[in-house]
DNA sequence: TGTTGATCTTGAACGTGTTCAAAATAATCT
DNA sequence: AGATTATTTTGAACACGTTCAAGATCAACA
């Protein structure tokens, strides 16, 4: 018996999309929570076992729509990063794609962005996740190192988890949003992307020292194994 | 037809309690999600429907407890805060408070933290939380202000619910700690206080000037009305 | 082609949170 | 007390996500 994930086949792939398709147009009319498996199942004209044979859980379709989201944006945002010179530039190529690429399906990011728990699946720090995730930090590790900036070594090994983790409060703030055309957000982006510059910039004078330091102190003992 | 609530009824009250009870031990033996209000109610000696009649849901049940809790833990708060001299001493006096109230109960505050979202009426950002935050925010508020602390009037009058901010990460943190005995949070705890108290100490030098501009640019956008 | 085994599909059934009409009980009024 | 109203209690029923045994379809091979 094969998964059917990873068989190769023509017809079982074709309803494995259907059903996908289903879903996030179900999603996007109901919302995730609202949208029913039966719904999304007679949506995509199959029993409402089938969906089930192709998908774990209701969780599973928006890490499907997760998961290919991040195969389309990962090499868009690496190409992108060739380009980039500064930090700064290079930090926009990274969030900003990911901001455009997911503004049609906002609301949808909800469903995995509403759950703190690392233990739940769709959490942004579960198992599950991970991959993409790692995926994401590797980026940001790329765009920190590339642009040449200068951080005590006590810090500088968590540079791309931060930044990712900034980048994770972002989203979370946008899904959010309720001003007009999440024009707050908007504003965290530049003015926290500006102060991040800024602080990077002033961090080598000594009288910052201390808070070096101890942050060093901070990331290695929270970071140790986990 | 008076909200049951509102009642000052006796035997009305203590069933009400009872199921409250019953709530939280099927809660710390099953855990939230785990429990089921039928064992609830059979385990407080009621109807399945008994448990809806005192409480709107099994969230509400959650919230009950969030509410007990922090009607004898905010006067805690206050009378501790009399006494303190220091910022980091009134901080200490309200969070500590917190993690040793919530101890026995810790992973129940999972359930109360979560959820992101908003709307979910168990958020800590929900209008039906909203009373408990407020509560908090102002001891935060008044820990900051009574400590003397100076601060540029455009990011002053946010530090109350910066403060709780802070607070609530730590809290969020903890709930999924899984270091031996949470050893972790209390890492972050010492070290993120340090670096706090430190970060306000040098926090006037010209240099850092322009991050306080933005810094109050940005809140003031961010809080104009929520 | 007929047979066998893998793949796919079905829909009934389960346990869940929740609702609600009906019944039981308590309180109030005449 | 008796009647009327308010409060409390009940448990069956609903919609949901999910499971699964049974059947239908397909592929490979003799």
């Amino acid at each position: 018996m094969v998964l059917p994930e990873v068989k190769a086949g023509k017809k079982s792939e074709e309803t494995r999309s259907r059903i996908l398709e289903a879903a996030l147009a179900v999603f996007k009319e109901r919302g995730f929570e609202k949208a029913t498996m039966r719904e999304i199942a007679v949506q995509a004209g199959v029993a409402t076992g089938a969906a089930y044979y192709y998908f774990d859980s209701k969780d599973a379709l928006v890490m499907a729509f997760y998961e290919r989201s991040q195969a389309q944006m990962h090499p868009a945002i690496e190409a992108k990063l060739d380009h980039a010179r500064t930090l700064e530039e290079r930090l926009r190529s990274i969030i900003s794609t990911k901001f455009e690429y997911f503004a049609p399906n906002r609301k949808l990011l909800a469903a995995l962005s509403s759950h703190t728990d690392p233990d739940h699946p769709l959490s942004p720090f579960s198992t599950e996740t991970a991959a993409i995730r790692l995926q994401d930090i590797d980026s940001f590790e790329r765009a920190a190192k590339e642009s040449g900036v200068k951080l005590p070594p006590s810090v500088a090994p968590y540079l791309g988890r931060l930044l990712w983790m900034y980048q994770m409060g972002l989203i979370l703030f946008w899904v959010y949003d309720k001003s007009d055309s999440q024009r707050k957000t908007l504003l965290l982006y530049e003015k926290t992307l500006k102060m991040l510059i800024l602080t990077l910039k002033v961090a080598a004078i000594p009288i910052l020292r201390p808070l070096h330091r101890i942050a060093g102190e901070l990331l290695a003992a929270v970071y140790e194994d986990g």
